[in-house]
DNA sequence: TGCCAGGCCGGGT
DNA sequence: ACCCGGCATGGC
């Protein structure tokens, strides 16, 4: 049994299934991918509400509505200046590469798009691959702080290790499903959340403190 | 009250 | 190839 595995069972032992994305549509889930850089969930929300209640969560509307516009609707996502012009990047990429829709978008090649993903202003590995797995639902591990942050306290990876290296340990390991992806990622966040902050943990509780066999509990 | 949150970019070594 | 400052709101 890898250890990946253990803490994947410990996890949902603890918390069960977490439903994500918490997102209604392909685009709605792309949107918030890049909306919650860094920022906290609850924040993203208000500014998807703002989005829909002006009718503007779609793809024609945003790439319709000028920058400034979109950042007064999005602002307490902060960062609301780099963020709108970073929605409207993807969305320039959206519709001039697949006429605005999400659904064309899913048709092509994997690793094509993840390419072409990660050459659009703003989109970095987290957020494309959030849109992969979540928005597109392809087999691709998200890696995020929480993870991060899990793995090199219990000295699993060493924290140094860059995104692809994090994310290949994954891919090595796991089987490539899209349900294992999407569950395991959010309990990642559900349990860095609650136990695993950047200062002042609360291993105590923790479901996956001493795990494989280690004593580390900070 | 200060700390924190589901990153990424651009400029400088 | 790194390293770092900047970006900003809202909840606890």
């Amino acid at each position: 049994m890898n250890i990946l595995h253990e803490i994947y069972h410990r996890l949902f032992e603890a918390f069960g299934p977490q439903h994500w994305w918490p997102g209604d549509t392909p685009f709605e889930i792309a949107v918030g991918a890049i909306l919650t850089q860094n920022t906290n969930w609850g924040n993203v929300e208000k500014a998807i509400r703002n989005l829909k209640r002006q009718g503007a969560l779609s793809a024609k509307v945003i790439h319709k509505m000028s920058v400034k516009e979109l950042a007064s609707q999005i602002r307490p996502a902060g960062y609301f200046n780099v963020k709108a012009k970073r929605l409207k990047s993807f969305i320039d990429f959206l519709v001039d590469g697949y006429r605005g829709s999400m659904k064309r978008m899913r048709d092509e090649d994997l690793n094509h798009l993840r390419e072409k993903l990660l050459q659009v202003n703003g989109i970095g590995p987290e957020t494309a691959d959030s849109m992969l797995l979540y928005s597109l639902e392809k087999p691709v591990f998200v890696i995020d702080a929480y993870t991060k942050r899990a793995l090199s306290r219990h000295n699993i990876v060493g924290k140094e290790k860059s995104y692809d290296e994090f994310q290949e340990l994954f891919h090595s390991v796991l089987k490539r499903d899209v349900k294992l992806f999407n569950e395991y990622h959010a309990l990642f966040v559900r349990v860095g959340k609650t136990y695993c902050k950047r200062q002042r943990p609360l291993c105590d509780q923790c479901p996956l403190r001493k795990v494989g066999n280690l004593q580390v509990t900070h």
